[in-house]
DNA sequence: CTGTTAGCGCTTTCAA
DNA sequence: TTGAAAGCGCTAACAG
């Protein structure tokens, strides 16, 4: 009964475990055939009371408990389907640290919770954070990876995964079957906004790193433009570090650097995304700018802080429970035709308009 | 090839599978022995390119996939541990709608990161909104109950866990094994703190269902009386639905009720949940009431708003994170004993004092 | 009510 | 580099 070492484990940090009783030795010690130990737990009912006392009286002396994976696999017999887990994908960090709001968690309760309802478990991995963890969940069904992914990682993931459908939410197109929110509408919608309110110098706060990001300003430049040719559009780079106080210092120091002595300031601002949207929020709450007296505000994504403000902030958001019960759906296909030709889904994103955007009469229009 | 009906799994709202292609099914096919096929997925490297590219092939026609249960399974020859699933149980309201943060979210990220690293993975349920599911998921070697829990689910929670050890998170002494902030201390901390600030009159806000609220008010209470005999609380219940629209009304109605006119206002409130404490501020700042000039504020658990508020609010807190990583650390000692004797660990707490509640001087004093 | 037999799909071991 | 045999822990099917 001596601790065992494993080197396939180790390496991969699992410590070595007690060898675990198992139903025969429960059996031999109860002096019944295997068969009645398992029935005191399978089907207590089939077997003679004093018999399953006496099983249950030995199995709870050694410590027995089922083991679900031979368990499982015996059943195979009547062609049980095997494993039926879904590896979940998503950077810790991301789930620990919802820096404004918690978009990930939500993205990944509603997919549990819809794929539970299929009869499917979900391990959750952050193949970047630990990627031998990641191995050690050991195979799924389908991978699905949420968010941001790093590029060494998504190899990692990949080669796992061989041979299994792999879905991507919110990561942009890094894996053949996708699901985004609809970021070139966003960025229209929010164009179309600034435009029917008489603004004409908009500037635009984003994370050059992020494609979504990239995507929602050039669709909003694009149709900006279009709308009117004289717009002018200050398109300033805030950079989203995965070190929140460096990023909350290179916000600081950006803005600075755009807003300068607050001596011109733009007619509005689109900021798209909702970390970037509080700390600019910040900035010029601190020097006393307000909104939208002063300045026009539009954020993106949908935190409650939107809502706390003096006057609640317009955004463009959508659903991060539309894109759980969506990947559900989505692996779901995948799970039945595997061979499903790639496929990107766009999310619709609405607006949700309180008026921080005040329209400016013609007279008062900026240069 | 056709689908499967199996009873005991249709019971459980579990759709039939088709029978999946064997190793057995990709050796005969590529003529080669299961033994190569394996190796062909297990130590690619011991086998000659040639058979190896066949077996691939073949395998990538048949679809096949390795089956986990059976690997693993069969691994047992050294005596590997067998399953290494840790059940964890929460409410999915609790996780899908962060009223004001995402508490129990972050204690589940927390305990899913820390008991990884030790080499177990995680099934999350819900027996509440889906007893099926619960037992669908199979057995655990332990069970996490987080949050609260009905006690018709704990029930069957205990009945599927028999022989299992039980934990529970900040759901006060359902299991014989708890982990619990200290809300007793949390109670007393809020009577010194408007003690010491000579604060003699304070509206305690409290949900009489839940056990942590009501100790935290219980302990206020002592506290106060014996630091200050004549020191008036009004306890007010304020009962927290599982429906928000409805939770929102009824804080509504009860707060016009307190607080009547506004005219003789109490020195302070405390309010000892988060959510609560938003609704109460939010009542304040609607009408006017501003604090900390008219009245004082203490707040309990640590939500992004208490910090956006125009004063930031003080509060009692204590780490979702600590819970969550608490409880990895209780169950990876119950993994080893399981029977270790019944224990309920609590967790400081402390106070993140804004100066929202300001010191009365002796002459302004409530009576 | 209980036992016997056979087998789940894969892998270890050992021999060729 | 490959294969044959044996076995993981449990359970379906069928007998008694």
């Amino acid at each position: 009964m001596t601790a065992i070492e494993k080197p396939h484990l180790r390496a991969h940090g699992v410590p070595p475990l007690k060898p675990r009783t198992s139903l025969n030795d429960v059996a031999r010690k109860a002096k019944v055939s295997p068969m009645t130990a398992s029935r005191v737990f399978a089907d207590p009912e089939r077997v003679k009371e004093a018999t399953r006392l006496r099983v249950l009286e030995v199995a709870g002396r050694l410590g027995y408990r089922k083991d679900l994976y031979a368990s499982i696999n015996s059943k195979k017999r009547g062609r049980l389907p095997a494993d039926r887990t879904i590896l979940f994908n998503c950077r810790f960090e991301q789930l620990l640290e919802p820096s404004t709001f918690p978009f990930f968690s939500l993205v990944y309760f509603h997919f549990l919770r819809a794929i539970m309802k299929r009869g499917w478990r979900t391990v959750l991995t952050d193949v970047e954070a630990d990627p031998a963890s990641f191995v050690n969940a050991g195979a799924g069904d389908a991978l699905v990876l949420c968010g941001d992914v790093d590029g060494a990682a998504l190899g990692v993931a990949e080669r796992q995964a061989a041979g299994t459908p792999i879905l991507a939410l919110c990561a942009g197109p890094v894996a053949p079957h996708t699901i985004d929110p609809d970021d070139a509408r966003g960025g229209a919608m929010a164009a179309e906004y600034f435009h029917a309110r008489g603004h004409r110098h908009v500037a635009v706060f984003f994370s050059p790193k992020n494609r979504n990001h990239v995507d929602r300003r050039t669709a909003f430049e694009d149709r900006l433009a279009a709308l009117d040719p004289a717009a002018r559009i200050d398109a300033v780079p805030m950079d989203l570090t995965r070190d929140r106080v460096r990023t909350d210092a290179l916000a600081e120091a950006t803005l600075s650097g755009y807003f300068g002595d607050l001596g011109a300031l733009p007619d509005s601002v689109f900021v798209v995304n909702s970390y970037s949207a509080h700390l600019v929020w910040r900035y010029l709450r601190k020097r006393g700018v307000s909104v939208p007296g002063q300045i026009g505000f539009l954020g993106y994504d949908n935190p409650p802080f939107y809502q706390e403000t003096e006057v609640p902030l317009s955004r463009i958001w959508f659903d991060p429970g539309a894109v759980g019960q969506e990947a559900a759906a989505r692996v779901a296909v995948l799970l039945e035709k595997p061979a499903s030709r790639p496929n990107r889904i766009l999310l619709p994103v609405s607006l949700i308009d309180c008026a921080s955007v005040l329209p400016k009469t013609p007279g008062t229009q900026s240069a």
